[in-house]
RNA sequence: GGCCCCGUAGCUCAGCUGGAUAGAGCAACGGACUUCUAAUCCGUAGGUCGUACGUUCGAAUCGUACCGGGGUCACCA
């Protein structure tokens, strides 16, 4: 347990002695916090408790606080205890509480920072869902990297995450792909194909489909009706594409435990028909019109009756189409079935990630999902934001019409998935990003993928010199356990711990917010963190990591650099990017 | 026109379930290298937190209106 979440409970015990706590409701005791102060000079732990409760104990804010301190006085882990401002209360800790600290990251290694927030529940986190009509361009990594990021957090909280890719191989746009493939399979047979007609899709990945086509199956296509040939090769270049987007996404260590087929909820008695049916029984499909857009009525608008799921019942702007015109379902319908079908295989928890033109779905999504479990389930979306690629301060322009995309394997190519990675979640999801090839590649301060991996390599580089320096020293892990703590009495390095003892509650902010960029930010302090000792060592030779004249002052060093890179090791993993020993 | 997101230092952004004097990096200026990899560190300067009301002991944070930027808007996926 980290120290934030001891003094939080030690707080709530010093209210409940001083105050008659029953008259306080729990939701308001729920917004006492423990935190570190923004300004450290104020000390090491502050607490907001005497102004949340002041109000409804009808009480001076100050004079709450200073019972609340008089019971902190005794504590035998606070150095002093002072109140400041309108009622904060600042608690300065003794210097064993960080070695007991410092103890316990070197204790629990890797696993240092885990909690059980989750509680083992079940979570599906639905992410890319690219449609598998060709590579992954960079438009969809963001949502890829988020995606997988998340999921790594909240299996680091003891959530049940099942990272979950929805294949939309159902929609019209796939009989357009197997017919632009068809072209390439008749080009393949030696037929001059000429330019690909507008509406096919004309990238050249489709050309090895097409070969495939007739090693497997020579020219007998050519003699098939449509019907019979379309399935047969929407089938194989479904396999294809969807395969292309596997090895797409092993670029960035990303795998998906399900594919979720979106074909197989359609049919007769499939899991739309049923999800249909089920919302009839409800009392949530209703034949009716829809009115057009305010503002803005399309120029094709058809007023006409259409099957309606009432989505407004649940928060949505207006009812939505179920049917199309065709008489086929819309893709909400099958999406509805879809999430019905997860909350069946018992995802209570859902998230969606979802790129930024979609944010006009969330609403639909939530409605949806409240109707189908009865208001059991939670759905979180996601939206993350587009990513402006620069080169040289330029931006790169990207066509989908002329075929012109910068694919996310070009991206990966040129600048690593540690880079790509780092980069997409040093920043909030929902905010625009610039990705400059320039910076991601510079080996400078200003590069925070690298700042952090360097800082990572330079704690590795002193244990190596340590080695060389002291070879009779045992520098293990066991022996580091065992070194004596208290020597680590510097404000220096008490600094340094205090920044590393905010890992557990960074993690549980960031997993509860659903962001995983709060831990890239955190990193990079604590990156800076070690950064700021190593100089210190260089001004002042007593504050160095290696010293010949002391070898129980080294170890202690060295205890605590392996600590920061425990946590530097950690919170990279969690983000998915390496943490090298060595940097080249 | 409706809905969603964004507006914080010259630039790029953190901070947003209300809390103290609003933070970091870059750029600018001034320092620290016979190095435990200076591929780093320290300091100075830089702000009407888009605007205006409101709620509150207390607002960058919550509410309303407006301004500016982006996205989206039956039947596509």
């Amino acid at each position: 347990m980290d120290i934030f979440t001891i003094f939080s409970i030690r707080v709530a015990k010093a209210i409940e002695q001083s105050f008659s706590s029953e008259t306080l409701p729990k939701a308001l005791l729920d917004r006492i916090v423990v935190e570190p102060p923004r300004d450290s000079t104020h000390g090491d732990l502050s607490t907001n408790a005497a102004m949340v409760i002041a109000k409804p104990l009808g009480k001076n804010p100050r004079e709450i606080a200073a019972k609340i301190v008089e019971f902190f006085e005794q504590d035998e882990d606070v150095k002093s205890v002072e109140i400041a401002g309108p009622g904060f209360i600042n608690i300065r800790l003794k210097s064993h509480v960080w070695h007991q600290v410092l103890a316990s990251i070197l204790e629990l290694g890797s696993e240092y920072g885990r909690s059980d927030i989750g509680k083992g529940e079940k979570v599906n986190i639905e992410y890319v869902s690219a449609n598998p009509t060709g590579p992954m361009h960079v438009g969809h990594t963001r949502g890829a990297v988020f995606g997988d990021a998340l999921a790594s957090l909240m299996q680091f909280v003891n959530y049940d995450v099942t990272r979950e890719y929805y294949v939309n191989d159902a929609g019209g746009q796939v009989d357009v792909l197997a017919k632009s493939v068809f072209l390439r399979y008749k080009q393949a047979l030696g037929e001059d194909i000429g330019e690909i007609p507008q509406g096919l899709y004309p990238g050249d990945y489709l050309v090895p489909v097409g070969q495939a086509l007739v090693s497997e199956f020579g020219k007998t296509l050519l003699d098939m009706p449509e019907k019979q040939w379309l399935e047969l090769v929407k089938s194989r270049v479904l396999d294809a594409m969807l395969n292309l987007i596997k090895q797409d996404l092993a670029k960035l260590n990303i795998k998906h435990e399900v594919f979720f087929s979106e074909k197989t909820l359609h049919g007769e008695n499939g899991e739309i028909a049923k999800t249909i049916a089920w919302l009839e029984e409800q009392d949530l499909v209703y034949q009716g019109k829809l009115e057009p857009p305010k503002g803005k009525t399309p120029d094709d608008w058809e007023d006409r009756e259409q099957t309606l799921f009432r989505a407004s019942n649940f928060g949505d702007d207006t009812d939505r189409a179920l049917v199309k015109s065709d008489g086929s379902y819309t893709y909400f319908a099958s999406d509805i079935a879809y999430h019905r079908e997860k909350y069946i295989r018992g995802f209570n928890h859902q998230i969606v990630v979802l790129g930024a033109d979609h944010s006009g779905y969330i609403k639909r999504l939530k409605a949806a999902v409240k109707a189908i479990s009865d208001g059991e389930a939670d759905v979180d979306v996601r939206i993350c934001q587009l990513v402006r690629l620069l080169r040289n301060g330029q931006q790169i322009k990207m066509s989908k019409r002329s075929g012109e995309l910068v694919t996310l394997a070009e991206v990966v190519d040129e600048v690593g998935s540690d880079a790509v990675r780092f980069m997409l979640l040093f920043r909030r999801n929902d905010v625009p990003l610039d990705f400059d090839f320039a910076l991601v590649k510079e080996q400078t301060r200003d590069n925070p993928v690298f700042y952090v991996q360097y800082a990572h390599a330079r704690a590795c580089s002193i244990f190596r010199t340590a080695k060389k320096e002291l070879p009779d020293m045992d520098i293990g892990e066991a022996a580091l356990k065992k070194a004596d703590l208290s020597l680590a009495s510097s404000p220096e390095e008490l600094e340094l711990i205090s920044i590393i003892a905010q890992y557990p509650r960074l993690i549980a902010i960031a997993a509860k917010a659903h962001e995983p960029h709060k831990i890239a930010f955190y990193i990079h302090e604590v990156a800076k963190g070690l950064h700021k000792f190593w100089t210190k060592g260089k001004e002042n030779p007593n504050l160095r990591f290696v010293n010949a004249n002391s070898l129980n002052v080294t170890l202690t060093r060295l205890a605590l650099v392996h600590a920061v890179n425990v946590v530097l090791k950690s919170g990279l993993a969690i983000l998915g990017v390496n943490a090298p020993e060595k940097l080249s």
